[in-house]
DNA sequence: CGGAAACTTGAGAGCCATCAACCAGTGTGG
DNA sequence: CCACACTGGTTGATGGCTCTCAAGTTTCCG
């Protein structure tokens, strides 16, 4: 058995105050606003006021949910460790998984129109959040360009996620594209783009990428017989990079 | 025959050029920007700000196209007349259309944070629009915190956009929830709700809803032979109502 | 150790895509 | 005016991908 401990996200890491002076904003470095702003080189008051406004909750352990479709919403949050799930069930009782976010990306993006959440999210595994009052940031990004222009981008970015789920591609081509951007998304923050966990079940998997949960299985010992991948549980292993990105070709052409 | 002419919008209305005095800003009522901002009462100054942005463009001819994937983005648009789809293509030339744009409605939104068109865009019937160039409009956001509101507001929306496409429903009810979704839309901008002409063409909607073209062809034969609908041509009716949601419930269910 | 949940594996059925042919409307050129 | 091509749409027959149902296996956790 191969360690699976030092994989992925461990513990949220204790980043360790770095400067002298006293003024250290940089404390949160995957929290992606933080970062985002830091990079550009603000007055050292916008970003006092900025990490005024960051409110670190959690931890919420696997399963709790973080919020409820139709809750009033107000903030918005970037995930600083652990895996959050967003769905929404029918009346039926049937989940449709809508995304997963990794650790430095933001939730609740989709609940500024309607003042409401959408949809559900729940945590996956041990999960901690920067919360983000929304109406504070509004104001702030009205004084801060950078700032409204970092937000604008976040929300513009969202909007084409779903690509994913467009297509009608087939179910191995939808399966070998999820890893793919699973990949490029953990590599993103500075983790393995080839070895990783999976934090959701087959079945979330399954959810989101509108296939059932036996395909994901069939698919995935397909993958792993053909010498694609290597996953002991959640365990994944990227081996054929090639191949994967042939397969998901028609979907990831950018 | 029904008469087809007077359905839906008909052509681009000439929208009288401001009066004389040079205040009337309201010339342009079917651009939701202008529109949203007069309705919140704003300094005279700021909507001549606003309104100096709007750039009349058009009209485009039927299959003209307005953007192609990979092109610098620098504005967006709203659709004064006519239907734009949006759409990419795979490497095979299959393409998958991500939606269509009815008067009233934002293109661009999804190209801000890469500064590049993730998508093509062409007109399917003849398209007016008005253009508004995004980094002056970010500028005049920061000044006008409605309007800073209102654009996070239209990103927000178009995030969750794609849910008639994210789930695993049955052809039949993602058909009747396409019908239905285009008729709240066309009414939300003072149009018949029940009686409209389907500008894209049967490819066009399949490719859409991800079925072929048959099936398509094949569900609206099925929905009129039960009463659902009326259809001659592009010119559809919604006769029952109460049974369309029914069946589109589990797609359309908030 | 025992029970529940997650996962895997197999067999059969159904929805929908594919292939092919046909029809209607439109425009073109002789 | 008519033949012709062409695009968009319809209809029918067939097959395949994936879902469903069912049972077995492993893992997790009290």
């Amino acid at each position: 058995m191969r360690p699976l401990e030092p994989i992925g996200p461990g513990g949220p890491s204790p980043n360790a105050a770095s400067s002298d002076d006293g003024d250290d904003y940089t404390f949160c470095t995957t929290c992606a606003f933080s970062h985002a702003c830091l990079s550009e080189g603000y007055a050292k008051q916008d970003l006092a006021a900025l990490h005024v406004l960051v409110e670190h909750i959690g931890p919420f352990p696997p399963g709790r949910p973080i919020f409820k479709k139709g809750d009033a919403f107000n903030a918005i949050a970037a995930v600083r460790a652990g895996t959050v799930k967003t769905f929404i069930l029918d009346d039926a009782g049937n989940e449709q998984v809508l995304g997963f976010h990794l650790p430095g990306e933001v939730i609740g993006l989709d609940a500024i129109h309607s003042s409401r959440y959408p949809c559900s999210a729940v945590a996956l595994d041990t999960v901690t959040l920067c919360r983000l009052s929304f109406p504070k940031l509004s104001l702030l990004a009205a004084r801060m360009p950078g700032l409204q222009q970092q937000l604008f981008r976040l929300l513009s970015q969202d909007i084409g996620k779903s690509n994913l789920l467009a297509g009608d591609s087939s179910s191995e081509q939808r399966l070998a594209a999820f890893l793919l951007l699973l990949s490029a998304r953990y590599a993103a923050r500075g983790f393995s783009p080839s070895r990783f966990l999976l934090t959701m079940s087959r079945t979330d998997i399954a959810n989101h990428l509108r296939l059932a949960p036996e395909t994901v299985s069939r698919i995935i010992r397909r993958f792993s017989s053909e010498g694609l991948i290597d996953i002991r549980q959640r365990d994944v292993q990227l081996l054929d990079r090639e191949r994967l990105a042939a397969m998901a070709r028609p979907i990831l052409r950018d």
